[in-house]
DNA sequence: CGGCCAATTGACAGCGCAATCATTTACGCA
DNA sequence: TGCGTAAATGATTGCGCTGTCAATTGGCCG
């Protein structure tokens, strides 16, 4: 049997097909009596709109993209931190009944701005969460901006003049694990940056110094090496961190894989943790707890970001834009296994 | 500026629109000279098509589900496994102008059968992969199955009698798996199972006793234990097995995540690895290459399989449904630094 | 009770495309 | 050259819905 349609449902409830598609979309201007006879009628017949219809009628899908630095590019993809934005951009669309479409995207592939622009001509979405790395990227954020698609920036890095981003307090967070590392009675409190593109990582760092100096420790040039973000990155830094004398006790790593790269040099080196070394890490993927041991991180609130995202979106489409600005989703502190009280 | 419609293309090329309708379908039935007209006015126009639009005269829409299990539903989700499939499906997806739907699953709720079906009703996809271990629930293959939606399985399991399905040679793997320990020397190798509701994980059992019987080793009850397929459980298990006298030096796990688990527990109790022990996974997830040492494991052609499934999926839309029955990809195994000789 | 305005409802025209069926063209052969 | 057939092309309808604008209704006031 074919799914009813609007036209029986108007049969159904002895009104136009007009005004059933007021009440489905929640239009004012319908009496009560009105709205209950239709509503009843969708109920018996299970009616639900279909949505190529709609999208072709209004020229806009019922449908978020979500734009992310595509795993596959990578040796050894980090598939946790998608994994939990996708967790919460699919909540949200649930939620509202819109569905979301997955766009991985290369930035460094030549066409990525025409990718994106003929992506958008094609589904007509109702609007684009673009999460970092790329949502810092004009590259990436311009051709999307300039089809008049509403957008979201996942950023932890900073807010833009432009368009609506969601952020968290990475600075102030990061100065807290560093505090929180003081505290343990560390006094060498190595840091491991991360990509310098990635403004997040950036923010991190300034995290870093800000809570040596509100726990009274001097900043020290060769406490500091800079990776690349990845797991391998992450050992070649600590090889180098590990060889200074005396030893840093903690090492703060401004991502959870180069954390876990620091661990796995520390392992090969026979250093124990968290007893001669402690470690710490930022975003909580699942590989921080699968690891051993656990990895002390800062939890990011990704899914909730996403969440936020998409809801944004929503109600933009419903006529309700957001206005640009920055919206901060504050992280937590996990602390785990490895990190303990200072040797000696 | 609007974009070019059907239209706008059949007036430049001086063509109705059903000419153009089979061109950009590649119906047959249209001269080359027609052809090169109206291709070179799409090229012109950059015209594509509405997939609304489409989706609306055909009732079907372009696009491919892809169900699997929700990871948020556990303590701690195993995501490589889904981005992996993720990656395959986009592949084939993009490639043939479709999109991918992504439609995590929680196998416990009660209505997933209701859930799906309206899903499918809502979005009317060309068809649906159903991912392991939920490919194996007749409580959520037979809803899909029932709407007439065209459904490819990934089951690392079995066949079936009315879906295709794509599997991998699991058994055959796990055996060569277990013959490659005992060609390394060990003796007393142990097997963690996995979650029983899984078939794939049966069949690596099977897999590691023919192993063993191709090796001239004796199958010993004592060495094999039995998880869930979490971490957890692989340190669980782990505990059980290492504490059996003579210890085995070798243990082999049914997935990754579990033999993660091992480590842990080697690790905790200062059980050198690859030293002492040797551990073997199944999966090669993400997961794998992050813990020291780099687990070897078997390579499961999760993205092959998921970009095979689309593309069949594809085809089937374009009037060439598959037949039911069963394809094998086959795994491969990826020695990393997690086995050794056997000590002695 | 008549008149007027606002609230409510409906008729109808597309949105861009696929599919059906009718029409035209091309080609082979006698 | 003319006929028959198959190939190529086109005219038209309708998929299910939204948006526009017109028609109707109800309520309130004088």
């Amino acid at each position: 049997m074919p799914r009813p349609t609007i036209d029986d449902v108007a049969t159904l409830a002895g009104v136009s097909i007009k005004t059933v598609s007021r009440v489905v979309n929640h239009e004012p201007n319908v009496r009560g009596l009105t709205r209950d006879k239709v509503e009843k009628a969708i109920a018996q017949l299970d009616y639900r709109p279909n949505p190529s219809a709609r999208n072709l009628a209004s020229s806009r899908a019922r449908l978020i993209v979500l734009v992310y630095d595509d795993p596959s590019a990578y040796e050894v993809p980090s598939a946790g931190y998608i994994i939990n934005m996708q967790e919460g951009a699919l909540k949200a669309c649930r939620k509202a009944g819109f569905e979301l479409l997955i766009h991985p995207c290369n930035y460094r592939n030549e066409n990525v701005g025409k990718e994106l622009t003929e992506l958008i001509g094609q589904v007509r979405p109702a609007g684009i969460i673009v999460a970092a790395p790329l949502s810092n990227l004009p590259l990436i954020v311009k051709p999307i901006t300039e089809t008049d698609t509403p957008c979201v920036r996942l950023s932890t890095g900073s807010g833009s003049a432009k368009e609506y981003t969601i952020g968290t307090n990475d600075r102030e967070i990061s100065a807290e694990m560093t505090r929180y590392l003081a505290s343990l009675g560390h006094r060498r409190i190595a840091f491991v940056k991360g990509n310098r593109q990635h403004k997040a990582v950036g923010n991190r760092f300034k995290g870093y110094k800000d809570g040596l100096d509100e726990s009274g420790l001097p900043y020290l040039e060769e406490l500091v090496a800079e990776g690349d973000n990845s797991i391998g990155s992450g050992e070649r830094c600590a090889e180098d961190l590990l060889r200074r004398s005396p030893r840093p006790t903690a090492i703060f790593s401004a991502n959870d894989d180069m954390a876990a790269g620091v661990l796995r040099t520390a392992n090969r080196l026979g250093i124990s943790v968290p007893g001669e070394l402690s470690i710490a890490g930022c975003d909580d993927i699942a590989l921080a707890q699968q690891i051993y041991p656990a990895l002390t991180t800062i939890r990011q609130p990704l899914s909730a970001m996403s969440e936020l995202a998409s809801l944004a979106l929503v109600n933009s489409s419903r006529g309700n834009p957001h206005e640009p600005g920055l919206d901060v989703v504050p992280g937590i502190i996990k602390v785990r296994d490895s990190t303990a009280p200072a040797p000696e």
